[in-house]
DNA sequence: ATAGCGGTCATACTAAAGTACCAAACCTAT
DNA sequence: ATAGGTTTGGTACTTTAGTATGACCGCTAT
């Protein structure tokens, strides 16, 4: 939000400032046309290189969150099997995942048997693979 | 490679252009200075735009291939070691890893134990999220 | 209220992963 | 050429993971 409130005052600035300086430009006549061009092409280009740099940062954060929601409905995940799967992610063991959540191991072996089918999985590793490049994780 | 190729080589099309148009502009008098400076600053924004697109793809991998080969010498992880260490990352089984790489299992097997221990951990899955980490995916 | 689903747990089994220990072939640098 | 690390492979074993099946409870929507 700072940051597009940042960019677009700057590139308002930016404007404003070039047609300042080219009518300076035309009435002291001491620039050439080129020069104030070249200026205005590597002012733009910065801004522009600028612009795209943190833009990554704020687009994979809010498309991660997104596909989270919609792809688990879609994949039939409920919330317990969605914890079961983080922690798995997070390298637990079955036993390890159970202590962390009051379950019998029969439990979690239950929730990964799920996972693993909802997934289309046949490792849990493959699972945590396929969970990463769906953004559900 | 490629990409940089195709941004350099459009950068200096680019350049050319707006020189041909000043001129001709400046010629014929039909082109106020003020229209060139905007079509300038729209042409190298969307240039600097499109420049920093790929960065991410280039920048991103750069800096993990540092930390990449810095972490892997310090913890004494071998170039094979790494390969298998990408494969259970991928969510292959050590035999399916054995016929990726033309190995037997058994040998999958002893670089996985050198992983487990090289990266302290237990289990494959908190070695892939350990080499996640730092970097060294 | 009853059928269905999510969550829990158990048993019994097979498959995979991991450990320990050993050993040979191959580079590489001294 | 010889010491040391890497890569490869084996056997034998323990542990963990995963499957299959069945069962019970609680909630909820029809």
């Amino acid at each position: 939000m700072k940051h597009t409130i940042l960019v677009f005052g700057g590139l308002i600035l930016a404007c404003l400032l070039l047609f300042r300086v080219s009518e300076y430009a035309l009435v002291s006549g001491d620039l050439t046309v080129e020069i104030a061009l070249a200026v205005t092409a590597l002012l733009f280009l910065g801004i522009g290189l600028y612009l795209r740099q943190p833009s990554p940062l704020k687009e994979a954060p809010a498309s991660t969150v997104l596909v989270d929601e919609a792809q688990l409905k879609s994949l039939g995940i409920s919330a317990r099997e969605h914890e079961v799967l983080g922690h798995i992610a997070a390298g637990l063991s079955n036993r390890e995942i159970a202590e962390v959540l009051f379950l019998s191991e029969s439990t979690v072996k239950t929730h990964v048997s799920s996972l693993l089918s909802k997934l289309d999985a046949k490792r849990r590793t493959q699972a945590v693979e396929r969970a990463r490049v769906m953004g559900i994780i």
